[in-house]
DNA sequence: CTTAAAGTATGACAAATATCATATTTTATT
DNA sequence: AATAAAATATGATATTTGTCATACTTTAAG
C-alpha cells in the first residue's frame, strides 16, 4: 500500500486540506486500481461506495442518451476526485468514467471520506468548491450547446484539448480521441465532426495525420469559437 | 421585518435546518425586497454578497450568449436560494435572475450565511445537496441539448412547466412565458419555436388561446419527448 | 504476413433549423 | 378610442446537420 503522503495529485485535489494523520489513515483504507485504456471505472447506475482519486490518465465521463449515442459530458484528469456528487446526493452515479488512456486511481471508501467531512472544515470546503466550479462549466456548456453550432463547438474543443491536455513534441494534441469521441463531446454526429475536420484542414486550420491532430492556425480557430 | 420563523417557503428550502435561535438572527438582518415582472434581482457578472431566498413567484436565470440571445439555464420558483453557488465560488454571479412574475425575495447576507455553513451542519449539507442536485439536472439538460431535436425538446419543455409549475383552474399553464423565452429554454429561434408549437396545435397535443397553452395529449407529447 | 474488423473519409441526399420578409394580432400608451 | 409598439404567426428560402451508402485506411487477430 502506497503513502497517500508523497502522492503528487493530491495537491491538485480537494485532499490537499487533509492533515498528516488523516492521510496516514486513508492510506490504510484505500485501494488501488490499475484501468487500461477503454475500460470503465464506473458505470452509470452502479452504486459507488466512495470516491475514485485520479492519479494517472484521463478518463471521459460519459453519459448514455435516449438516441443510443454516448455524449461526453466531462474529461477528468489526475487530481480529480469522481464520484463526489452521487457520494453527496446519495444516489447511484448518472455519468459513466471510462479510461481513455492507461490510468491509476485510488478508491476512498465513503466512511472514510464522510469522516473527514466532519471533521476537517477545509476539505468539504474544496469539495464544495469542486462541485460548484463543475455547475459553473455545466452550465456555460449547456448555453454552448444550445447556442453555437457544431463548426463553432469543434473549433472550441480543439482549443480546450489543447488548453488542458497540452501537446507531444511533434505539437499533436496529447489526448488523443477517436473521431466519434470528439464527435460525443461536441454533440455531432461522427461523420459531420469527421467532415468538418477535413474543412478546417483545408482551410489550414487544423493539420490531421492518422489519429493526430495539431493546431496550427489557433487565432482562426478563436475566431471560429 | 416579518419573522423568517413563520414563513412557509424556508420548508422548501436547505433553509429548514435552522435551528429557532439561528432564524431570529437571520429574521433580524435579513432584508425584503418585492420585484416586478421583468425586472432583475441581479444580473450577470454582479457581484452579489449573499444569497436571495425566493418567497413568491418564479424567476428566469439566464446567461447571454455570444451571439446575443439569452438562453434560460433554470427556473427558480419559492423556496429556492439564488447565489448560493457564486457565494461558494467567491464569484460574480454566471447568470441573471429576472422575475417572470411579480415577486417576494430576502436578501441574507454572506456573513450571516457562512456562520450557519460554519455551526449547522445539516445546513452546509443541505446547501451541498441542492448544488448538486443543480449539477445533475445541468449535466442532464447538457446531454438533452446535445441529443435531441428541438421538436423533442419543445414537448419536454411543455410537460416540466406542467410538472413544474402547474395548470390554472382553465388548465392551461400556469407559468406564463412568451415565446420568446419559452425558445429560450429550449434553446432555439423564436420562429422555429412558434412553428413548433403551431405543428403541436394542429396535431390536438395542444391548445393555443393566446398566450396561454393547454396541453391537450400528454401521453403523445412523452412519445415525442 | 494475411485477413477481418474497426475506424476514417467522402458523396449524395433528406431532414431539421435558421433567417429574412411580411402579415396579423395583441398590448400598451396617449 | 386611436395609434404605436411589441408579440405572434406564417411563407419562402438558405444553411446546417443527419443519414445512408460506399470507399479507403489503419489496426488487430490469427
Amino acid at each position: 500500500m502506497s503513502n497517500c503522503d508523497q502522492c503528487i495529485v493530491r495537491q491538485f485535489s480537494s485532499l490537499k486540506a487533509l492533515r498528516k494523520e488523516e492521510l496516514i489513515k486513508m492510506a490504510n483504507c484505500k485501494t488501488s486500481y490499475t484501468i487500461k485504456k477503454g475500460d470503465p471505472i464506473f458505470e452509470e447506475g452502479d452504486t459507488v461506495n466512495g470516491v475514485y482519486c485520479v492519479k494517472e490518465g484521463v478518463c471521459k465521463m460519459t453519459k448514455l442518451s435516449d438516441n443510443g449515442k454516448d455524449q461526453i459530458v466531462k474529461l477528468a484528469k489526475p487530481g480529480e476526485l469522481l464520484g463526489q456528487r452521487s457520494l453527496i446526493s446519495e444516489e447511484a452515479v448518472n455519468l459513466s468514467a471510462i479510461a481513455l488512456e492507461d490510468m491509476e486511481v485510488c478508491f476512498i471508501p465513503k466512511s472514510e471520506i464522510m469522516g473527514f467531512f466532519n471533521e476537517n472544515n477545509q476539505f468539504s470546503m474544496n469539495v464544495m468548491k469542486n462541485i460548484c466550479d463543475d455547475l459553473k462549466i455545466a452550465d456555460d456548456h449547456m448555453v454552448n450547446m444550445a447556442q453555437k453550432n457544431v463548426k463553432q463547438r469543434l473549433a472550441e474543443t480543439l482549443l480546450y484539448l489543447e488548453e488542458n491536455f497540452g501537446i507531444n513534441e511533434d505539437n499533436t494534441l496529447r489526448l488523443q480521441l477517436s473521431r466519434e469521441e470528439l464527435a460525443g463531446i461536441i454533440g455531432t454526429a461522427t461523420e459531420s465532426c469527421i467532415r468538418l475536420l477535413s474543412e478546417f484542414k483545408k482551410l489550414k486550420l487544423i493539420e490531421l495525420t492518422g489519429k493526430k491532430i495539431t493546431l496550427l492556425d489557433k487565432i482562426a480557430l478563436k475566431k471560429i469559437a
